[in-house]
DNA sequence: GTCCTTGCAAAGGCTTTGCAACTGA
DNA sequence: TCAGTTGCAAAGCCTTTGCAAGGAC
């Protein structure tokens, strides 16, 4: 199965660094890893882990979540709603984000001409890149429609 | 003078909602107006309009920034430094941005390649665009230089 | 034993809110 | 008079930190 193979890749990415794959990081990274799609908070993990672990502390969950963003095992996003969010960082896919401000969805895109422009900016302003961040705001198709129906 | 002229023009745009345009907001404004190069935070512009009205509370300048978020007045970002940052949105023209992880200072871009692929996009998603945000995180040329240097 | 890790509670930093007082038309 | 506005202090929210206890090697 996938995600066990993954587990035991990040395992010895972590202890490779002398850290340990607790149960309480690997109900973390499994999180992550059954939820591919989604875009966590921070109490969107804790609420899932707590689930089957009580006996987690959102301390540990803030911790975690750093070590795997230093780690490189997830990423962090800003949507502007007042808290980070995480998402796999598995693949090393650079993607963007495509986020609907009534309902929250987010959908991701890649962009190959977005790439390029991203290379060029970087020599035009001898910047050396080490993140990037495309984010486009507004409202998806399904909550426009609802903004029409009678009674909104 | 250019400056008084937008106060004017502000105000006009505030009465016709039935907002006034207090000294406090009037304050708030002429930094923005001042300092069109930079990116604000609360905090920031607080320092600054403390300084000529020393009565001047934070509760006054969160409201204000939000005011004239609404108004289009002013445009907020998000650099992932755990505040809001602020700046004049005075001209209509959209543009992105360029951080300095080392030393914080912002440059910013227009791209007419990144607007294509942003209309393409929204044609493809079928989304009603409202925002957007390009960000570019690395190491200015002057920080790398200084990272080069023996001692650091 | 030693270092990593944890949960808890407290503290931090940014932002919002309740409220009584004030202001301008 | 009346709605808009303000300063202050308190509260809210997300996140980090101090610390003593627990756990793996």
């Amino acid at each position: 199965m996938t995600i066990n193979r993954d587990v035991d890749q990040i395992r010895d990415k972590l202890e490779e660094k002398g850290y340990r794959l607790t149960p309480q990081r690997q109900a973390v990274l499994e999180t992550f890893l059954a939820n591919p799609d989604r875009h966590l908070s921070a109490d969107d993990v804790y609420s899932i882990v707590k689930a089957t672990n009580p006996e987690m502390g959102v301390a540990t969950v803030y911790r975690t979540l750093e070590l795997f963003r230093e780690l490189h095992i997830i990423s962090e996003q800003d949507f502007g709603q007042g808290m980070s969010r995480y998402e796999c960082a598995c693949d090393d896919s650079h993607h963007h984000h495509i986020v609907c401000l009534k309902c929250g969805r987010v959908w991701e895109f890649n962009n190959a001409t977005l790439e390029r422009v991203e290379r060029q900016l970087a020599k035009d302003y001898d910047f050396d890149v080490v993140g990037h961040n495309m984010q486009l705001f507004g409202y998806c198709k399904n909550c426009r429609q609802k903004e029409d129906e009678p009674g909104h």
